[in-house]
DNA sequence: CATGAATGAGTCTTCATTCAT
DNA sequence: TATGAATGAAGACTCATTCAT
């Protein structure tokens, strides 16, 4: 049982550290709607049943709130992600990736709607520098992983021996197009099948389109 | 004096349905930028050079005034595509109408953010029924459109037989989700190839994936 | 009686711009006290029976309110040391003026206190440039203004020859000083005289200090 | 073992007495600029390396910091002053007095600002009454020192024959009105001189003031 | 005593919509 | 019909002060 050498931490501050999470949670109930772009920070902080100053010791702006929401989320992406990409198959790998994306991404609509605004490039330009880099390395570790799981791929002339980062994008293109869709509960297709089956089909099409890619 | 049996315009009521294109252009041209959510009614009636109220004679709200600017954009697609369609080849007319569609978002990108804009459930919510009836029709004449250029692929077996709703899922879905990253100036893959290349890929990718579809 | 040629306002304009003096003077009422930078824009709405955001209609800040009210005090100073200035005595003129100007200060605080603060180097910046080159001319309006009271002092070898804004300064000085001190109630000399007395001694010690310059 | 008779001061309560004067120092180098109005509370107690809670340990409010420090100013000042009134002519009395306190205003832009401020009657009102019998001390002790330098000339017939208080007030106001031209960097003066010229010449101004009231 | 987390009233500003002329 | 002045609810953020530990 180690005594010294471990961070000291009193209780009030560990109450602290508690406290950023409750508000982050807080956010997160308030933000399932798909108006969440309009919960204030009032809301948030009554939710949290703190004061509105409160959430401001914790983060610096509304829209540090979604960033810190964004990097929790990828980070549990990758944690799941991790958990099923140990088959030696390329394409078990990937189906199980793509598999796990779409359950994180309907299961925690609000932490991914929240994702989704943070991509944006004006967006990003009002983030300190610090939270822009953090950005940065996520965008980096989520680019290596999929170089890692599809390279091998590659190697084996499964897929077509482009950059990895041209194979990546057809899929990310059609996975947050089928999100979007979902979200928007498009009408056209609501009657054609329910969710799974579109996430079956999306997940099968976003396979096929890599595996096809040049293949005409 | 006009002949009878036509119908009779006054110079006045010309003028006043003149009027309505000129405050969709007008908003038009301030929607270009990235945050064309956060323009006024009174921009828009400045722009087009007309009192704030009068906007209101022709449109009830602003939302308004998106659902007409998608409503025009989808028209416009309509006819581009009908332009394209006219070969025998299934996948040649695949081809060209993804070509046009990028090129129709990518050149008109207020329209097509508008439109994205109007996909969800919620903005669909607030429209007076009248208008939610007019995208109905819509979003049902894309339907049919696209139900006439798969069938044939998949009476010649060409595409699975599956509902053609299925199979338009994956198309929509990707080109939508590759126009959104294009907006978003997604960071990873700056570098990677410009806007061209990109969409060349994506769309090359949209055909394998439904080539590809049922046949692993 | 004129019938063309005058700019013709319809009564919506006039009670426009009637609402602009409106909103100066409720602003100035609630300006009286003390405490006037605390006075929000809320209250002088309230006070002017209008809407808060009526009054961003008129003004663009809380400190273009500011502004246009030592605009307005400016230039009512300058009317009434016009009315003044008629004499040949070149200290007659300055007495005058120097009456006249405590007259003014002390019976318009509240516009005074404004002028005061709009002096401050920082507003100044944080102003539109529209209204920066405002005061700009306001300020050369009175630089020359005294210089062409104060020259025929110097030709006549009254007052020392040095620059005019040499001259100018040690009366401003005074005189900003003078009126801080009846503000603030300058406890010390409370007992000693009466505002008026206070006043005929500085007003005395200007033109003293002019006179005297050059002399020792 | 201290001996008996002396104040004991455990090594604690002199460590407490130490900490007051240096969030005195630390508000000060934050009241350099001009915007010093506007550094908070929390500010002085990272820039005292103490929590904030302390500060309120040692001055029951902000303002009271204000209050010290004016207080520690204006105690500072007359030892300057002291230095240089061992002359015996009046005159020179007061040009050493007048040149010792612009020195020490311009060179202490912060204790000076701070002092302006606490001449404001609102202020001294919020004060305890504790507080405010020390402005009231400083403030006769002020005119009781300016009395000893002045009552020699009036004996001599130097100055005019009026109570010490309406000579000084021509000085104070001249004084306070200069150094707040200085501070809002005066437009109009800036090409004028720089500030030691105007320094100069307002302090021969004030000389000339007084020596020539009542002579005219 | 020292701390710093918590508070919440208060500030300016924006903007879709209404309505009298 | 055209206008644009008026509205007022909302929202993000600040900060002096308090108080439990």
């Amino acid at each position: 049982m180690p005594l010294c050498g471990t961070t000291i931490i009193t209780k009030k501050q560990a109450e602290f550290a508690q406290r950023e999470q409750e508000i982050l949670n807080a956010a997160l109930s308030l933000f399932e709607g798909p108006h969440w772009e309009q919960v204030t920070v009032e809301q948030i902080s009554k939710k949290a049943e703190i004061g509105k100053g409160t959430v401001y010791k914790h983060f610096a702006s509304k829209e540090e709130i979604y960033a810190y929401i964004t990097l929790d989320f990828t980070e549990r992406l990758f944690e799941s992600f991790e958990k099923v990409i140990h088959h030696e198959e390329v394409l078990d790998n990937l189906k199980h990736v793509i598999r796990v994306a779409f359950e994180d991404f309907l299961n925690n609509p609000a932490q991914a709607r929240v994702s989704f605004y943070c991509k944006r490039e004006d967006y990003r330009n009002r983030l300190t520098s610090e939270l822009r880099e953090k950005f940065e390395t996520m965008d980096r570790r989520v680019e290596d992983f999929f170089g890692a799981i599809l390279q091998p791929g590659i190697d084996k002339g499964l897929f077509i021996d482009k950059p990895i980062e041209h194979l990546v994008m057809g899929l990310e293109a059609t996975f947050d197009g089928a999100i979007s869709m979902i979200w928007n509960s498009d009408i056209s297709y609501q009657h054609a099948s329910d969710q799974e089956n579109f996430v079956d089909i999306i997940s099968e099409y976003m396979l096929a389109g890599l595996v096809g890619l040049g293949k005409s």
